[in-house]
DNA sequence: CATGAATGAGGATTCATTCAT
DNA sequence: GATGAATGAATCCTCATTCAT
């Protein structure tokens, strides 16, 4: 990828600053656009598909998550490792509502996104089955199924307040212990 | 209410016959009425809104869940009584998908629909409270938040394997113990 | 003619009575049919077009206005002749917004209409040559003028307050004058 | 306000060139656009609503009754003023039929349009009120209600020959005459 | 006769995407 | 590269009129 030029730099940058104050699941790039005062070519330009503003969107993020899964990984009690990891996904998917589209989705856009969700995935299996070896969550349990249940909790938190976000978790991780 | 002509019951058995074939997130009221053999105007009349359409849908639905409810009101054995009633709830929830919305919604388009609303609140509500006193449930979680978690489980279901519903409502249970 | 059968009278009159209370110019026999209490085909049955049922809620004014002609013809003066026929002609038309088209119409659903706008316009007519040729109103000046200068006065006070029916009449009288 | 590009100028004035054929009051933006040979969304880009479009139609008109404006508040002579101003106005409203409109409406899209309604209405209270003390035309008027009356005017023109106009004018204004 | 369900053309409007400038 | 005008399918919804019941 060659430097981008610096007014195109700033064309990204401005595109991205104001979808983010935008619903990611609806976002309008004719909106967009004319908000960042670019035109909707320059969005399709840097952006081909709305999930590859998506993707982009959540790069942060979906950085962070990584450096988070591998403290996880790093972590030694496996118990601190889990709980850690899931505390962490479920507040970064509240924290950023495309983040759960981005780890569903099949397809990636960007290269460095399918690394970084390679990962993530990777990491986070490591984890999940070292709690399983360690008697901390049931052993019936898939990465897959684990993650899906973040989403949902995210999900039963984007019902009601922000503050039921603890509790959840709480929920979460006592039903996922064995017995 | 007049009870219906006998070609305006088989207009509106047709529209819902259809209708349910649809991911009720997406009703397309045209193509409705172009499946259904019946013109646009016909499904308008019979659905004002597309809301009505879809409460028309889980209607049956939503009766199901409210014998359930009074079968859960009923049960002697508070903890038989919330474990059924999460089953059932998570249960339907997953066959008819516009059940969530129906049951989330603050505006209620049938008079109907909003008593059978009413009256599985309520019932959940004590079914819960039960629960809690019980101490088969966490005391600090209101009616909304457990109905919050049951939708965020069929989320969590929608995205994998209907098998996994098991699983998942043992999650939620257990999790909803105290300590 | 045969006598109408009473129900038949009964959903005729309330047919009007609501349709009174619409706008002439924008029926909506839908609207008119319910908020009457009968079926659409009802008011088809009674007024095959809108422009029947707009001659039936003129019938009484367009009679008041044949009378108002004949004493018009009858009044010995020419100039009171025209003078109280104008206002009643413009009078009757603001109150009864249907009057217009009506009287404008070049094809009539109902006889007895056609007879009485038959007549109207006769009376008009010699109403009017009497009057120029008293030398009180222009003589290059047809009926069908001096009816649309009416129907022009009619729109004009629409378009404002009622109250400016007097001083519009005036100015309409004395613009007729001669010289 | 970007100068126009090339393109979007010749949609805009196909636009206009074949909404000018149509009937101002029954425009339908879809029949615009088809036969105007661009899409749908083109027109909806260059008029908003219907009325914008209508507004966009007048303006050389009302640039032009500007203009007449003008010269009547210049014009020395008092008669000769309204006389020129009455006359000037009923023929543009002939001439463009969505003048009317346009003139009463409390809303309009366009600043120059406002601009252009307000100058006109200014200048026209300033002949009238100078027509008044001049002894030319009835005190009891106000500029609304002379409006009003040119309006109605129009009406009576287009429900027979345009040929009518020059006697009714006539009449106008030798009705607006003191006593 | 009365009913009102059904019709479906008609009209308005939006928005993702393309492409000429 | 950037622009934003143009596109037009897609969708929604209304309402005058017909016709089966």
């Amino acid at each position: 990828m060659p430097a981008l030029r610096s007014d195109a730099a700033r064309s990204r940058a401005r595109i991205l600053e104001v979808a983010r104050r935008h619903d990611p699941g609806a976002l309008r790039l004719n909106d967009v656009a004319r908000e960042a005062g670019v035109g909707v070519g320059t969005v399709y330009r840097h952006f081909p598909t709305t999930h590859a503003l998506v993707e982009a969107l959540t790069r942060d993020t979906l950085e962070r998550l990584r450096v988070l899964v591998r403290e996880a990984v790093a972590e030694p009690s496996p118990e601190t490792a889990i709980t850690n990891l899931l505390h962490a996904a479920l507040d970064l998917q509240l924290e950023e509502g495309g983040l759960q589209p981005v780890l569903l989705s099949a397809e990636d856009e960007d290269d460095d996104v399918r690394a970084a969700k390679q990962e993530i995935g990777t990491g986070f299996e490591q984890v999940l089955v070292r709690a399983q070896a360690a008697g901390v969550v049931r052993r019936d349990l898939s990465t897959q199924q684990v993650e899906h249940l973040v989403c949902g909790m995210e999900h039963a938190v984007r019902l009601g307040a922000a503050s039921d976000r603890g509790p959840y978790l709480e929920i979460l991780l006592a039903g996922l212990r064995p017995d």
